[in-house]
DNA sequence: GATGGGCGTTGACCTTGATCAACGCCCGAT
DNA sequence: ATCGGGCGTTGATCAAGGTCAACGCCCATC
């Protein structure tokens, strides 16, 4: 069924753009490999990341309505992408009930995954939710849990998480300190990922399966 | 076409709950008259505001998947509130293609919703957002989007924008200092709403119209 | 009318994370 | 090999808003 809605496999190397603010929304994309990351840009100029996409999930559903992208997506590292028609796609749910279905659960998980930073969390919290929530959905994809690279720099994830660099630098060397985890550079290691979920679970309440 | 699918409108009075956490979700519920606020419960059973649903909006969408509701919903005056069957509504979306868009459309403004308070915005720029949304809100329905009587607790839009209640008292002081706005308890008076769309863009820049 | 509870406001003090200003490391280009 | 830029880390200081501790107002109940 997959096979038969694939419009487009795409490649895109690190630095590129695969759709801007503004650009008319046509197909919703999943990520085969890499990494995808979404941003705005304020008046000033400057960049508000609004998420980060692994292998396996779908970028840009919140296009849906008006149609348009309201934000960037860039490739971290090398990726590829697979798109979906969306005209085609809503169409067939529309007589496929399975499909349509399909379509609501991914907009509804959309929606949980959009109030992972409304709430006041602690530095420490939103770093912990941000390491729990990677590790599980590289695990979901078969990937490790507990040991894996940070595609993003610091800054991206400072950005993401409204915290400033040096406050991230500050946490990663408590949590390592602690001997929760490991980490030099892009390369983390999860020592104690009990401790990490909880330190994660205020956040990440509405996201456990 | 609505009236086709109305299966229930009910009413409540101020305090009563609608529907609880792990209550199956079975319809989608409209707001015709009264407010309705959202909520959870932490594990030390803190209540954490999550929305307020005035006349003409709907409540409950991010239960669709997975047909549980995820929080409580209380209604904070009288509130008259129409229900509409999903299953009913779903079915029919698969064959009138007009009321499967609605449905993508509502869910992916609820996608945007929730994004309202993942930024990192100052106490004056959350306060500004908060009041401009009220008045875009009862604009839209036909009210005054400059006079109108704020139906929840300062206690409440205090958790709900992640402040103190105590910083949500002089935030509005100082409004009322700047000459911005004019408040006594819940009468509110918008004085200079550019002023206060200004401080609010940040936050509702994803929301504008 | 008196009392109690809920709500809202106010001032003083405290805490968390941001800002500012460096420094070190790594990698690519020359 | 050297240099420059980007990235990450570290320490000192500052600021926004939280916490704590009141007080005043309003309304319902007795």
């Amino acid at each position: 069924m997959q096979a038969m809605l694939v419009d487009d496999v795409s490649h895109y190397e690190e630095g590129q753009h695969i759709f801007r603010e503004g650009d008319p929304f046509d197909a919703i994309a999943a990520v085969r490999a890499g990494t995808v990351k979404t941003y705005i840009l304020d008046r000033e100029g400057r960049e508000q990341v609004l998420g980060f996409f692994l292998p396996g999930e779908v970028v840009g559903l919140n296009a849906i309505h008006p149609q348009i992208y309201p934000c960037n997506a860039v490739a971290l590292d090398t990726v590829v992408l697979c798109r979906f028609s969306f005209q085609r796609m809503s169409s067939l749910a529309s007589t496929m009930p399975g499909l349509q279905s399909r379509l609501f659960r991914l907009l509804s998980e959309d929606i949980g995954k959009a109030a992972l930073l409304s709430g006041d969390f602690s530095a420490d919290e939103r770093m912990a939710a941000f390491i729990v929530s990677l590790s599980r959905r590289y695990a979901r994809r078969g990937f490790s849990g507990t040991r894996f690279h940070l595609p993003m720099a610091r800054t991206d994830i400072a950005n993401y998480l409204r915290l400033a660099p040096e406050t991230v630098s500050r946490v990663l060397r408590r949590l390592r300190t602690d001997g929760v985890l490991d980490i030099d550079r892009r390369e983390l290691r999860i020592l104690d990922l009990p401790r990490l979920e909880q330190m994660a679970e205020a956040i990440l309440r509405d996201h456990a399966h």
